[in-house]
DNA sequence: ACTGCATCCTGTAGCCACTACAGGAGCAAG
DNA sequence: CTTGCTCCTGTAGTGGCTACAGGATGCAGT
């Protein structure tokens, strides 16, 4: 049993975000002391662990508490965590397309600039009258 | 002189996104009419295209504030336009460094599902004792 | 026993860039 | 004159924290 600092050390969590995941509900609320101080189990820190790896990954608090939920029995739940986890990476994998659109766009602009254009390339571009691009 | 409405379709940003631009300052306060409507001259659906592009490239509403401030004495400010569009260009790279890393480690998850390893890669994955990857 | 400091507690407000109402007023066409 | 669209202001919600304020507790040293 461990304070909420010593659970924020092993876990990788800071103390204001193990709270703020305490009150949003995606880990459980730990035993406290007589003194009221928030009291940590073993499995408690995994559990934060647990969730600071999702986070690390991009997921949502969301999808971290569905993955959360499904740890309990392994084998019959995998279909669903991969499910979780492909839908995620098609995301990221979105994400990743837009910002390789961005940075050629911008990378152009600041190479324009390199050759001293005039006038200024980057001002020229955002001015440009332009459908949407998203 | 146009409607918010009509500068809404001929900018490609939102209603309720001009007003919010508007109170934060990042577009100037638009005539009224008598009856107290916003009425946008040409001027000002330019500054709202300008900021839309702006914020399409992954410019931070300071950032975009920064570049129409720029607008108006093109030639001398250039240097100022591209030091803002390297640092903006720089960030984007970083974060699709990140991303790659993440879509990495997703891919090789999700894989490993495929090949139907027991028990589930993506929750033996998340479940493992780890630093931090940030 | 007392002092001082670290750590803990609750609750609230701020960040970014919107988005979504609620509740009301005007305006143009049929 | 009614219907339905657009407009107005103001406020609250989103996600995922982060940063206080103002207080209580715990523990080490003297």
């Amino acid at each position: 049993m461990a304070t909420i600092g010593e659970a924020a050390r092993r876990s990788g969590v800071h103390i204001e975000t193990i709270r703020y995941y305490e009150r949003v509900g995606v880990v459980p609320r730990p035993a406290r002391t007589d003194a009221g101080r928030r009291d940590y189990s073993k499995a408690d820190i995994r559990r934060l662990g647990f969730i600071r790896r999702c986070r690390d990954l991009g997921f949502s608090i969301a999808d971290a508490r569905r993955l959360a939920a499904l740890t309990s029995d392994r084998q019959g739940n995998c279909p669903d965590a991969q499910a979780v986890a492909e839908t995620h990476l098609a995301d990221i994998r979105a994400r990743m397309e837009a910002l390789r659109g961005i940075e050629a766009q911008l990378a152009a602009m600041v190479e324009n600039c390199a050759r001293r254009a005039q006038p200024c390339p980057v001002l020229e571009k955002l001015e440009e009258e332009t459908g949407r691009t998203a």
